[in-house]
DNA sequence: CTCCTTATTGATAACCGTTATCAATAAGAT
DNA sequence: ATCTTATTGATAACGGTTATCAATAAGGAG
């Protein structure tokens, strides 16, 4: 175990040395958190976080280090629409989800139990509209906005 | 024709007056520059459509009007992920629709013709999302990105 | 292990889209 | 024409994110 209590040799840890990264305490410390925490977080809640881990990490470098993982594939960037990135891991117990957004409070749900209905679907319209408008589709972003239990009274 | 050259009695001027809105010619100003254009426009490209028309305008004033618009419903913001809100008007030949963004240069395609298939199963996903996590959803958002025809080379 | 190159870091200032403030202006009801 | 008050424009402030740059440290070479 290395200074952060994370096992050594993660998969990320390989992809970093692959590209020629170096692994550092900040960087190390930004994985932690964001793999022990499945809520969709913001840099400055990130920062919050690992400061706890490693004082001494300015925001500036979780600014960087999450440009690099988003980047690097390692995760994905969310918007909710209140000018406001969020982060969250790509594990392969995460896997590629839609979001429900309370308009209210701004609380998201993953939604990821797609049928198999919804999945042939959303193949079918990226083959159509690659065809129809001659681009090349490399993903897709789908929100549902409403207003959550909680915010219902 | 009032000053702006546009027929009065539209549609949002009575919206405006229901609401207890005041008519002023910035807003007459931004509506007819949301009115012809059929490209999302952020606030700066609007304003620099509008001082055209009407040059005293200032730019805080195209925020508020747009704010406003945005509230009445009469316009829809886009985001495309560069951090930059942009508007389309809601006319009756331009409905809801979907978004195909180009990750190289941020152009953005209308998708609305959508199948039979494709619109009842965005029912179906609305009915399934409120039974099961117990939300009133009330829109979505669907974006694709791509790389376009352009930037393909 | 030590040295060296150079990627990375942290503090700070800058950036840029958007909002808040507030006195001056003008819709539109009377 | 008058009066109330919503609206406006100039300006400063705000908040998330980036650029700058000297100091630090990862990790390869010896
Ligand atoms: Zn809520
Ligand atoms: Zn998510
Ligand atoms: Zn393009
Ligand atoms: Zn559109």
């Amino acid at each position: 175990m290395n200074r952060n209590g994370l096992g050594r040799n993660k998969g990320w840890h390989r992809i970093m040395h692959g590209r020629g990264f170096r692994v550092t305490a900040p960087r190390e410390a930004v994985l932690s958190v964001l793999e022990k925490e499945k809520t969709h977080l913001s840099a400055k809640e990130i920062y919050a976080k690992v400061i706890v881990i490693e004082p001494s990490v300015g925001l500036t470098t979780i600014y960087r280090t999450l440009e690099m993982l988003a980047e690097m594939g390692v995760i994905n960037r969310v918007e909710i629409g209140d000018k406001t990135t969020r982060y969250e891991i790509k594990s392969n117990s995460s896997k590629h989800h839609h979001h429900i957004i309370c308009t209210n409070c701004r609380k998201v749900i993953d939604y990821s139990e797609f049928s198999e209905e919804e999945k042939k679907l959303f193949t079918k319209m990226t083959k159509n509209i690659e065809k129809k408008y001659n681009v090349k589709i490399t993903g897709h972003n789908v929100q549902f906005f409403g207003i959550c239990l909680d915010c219902e009274k």
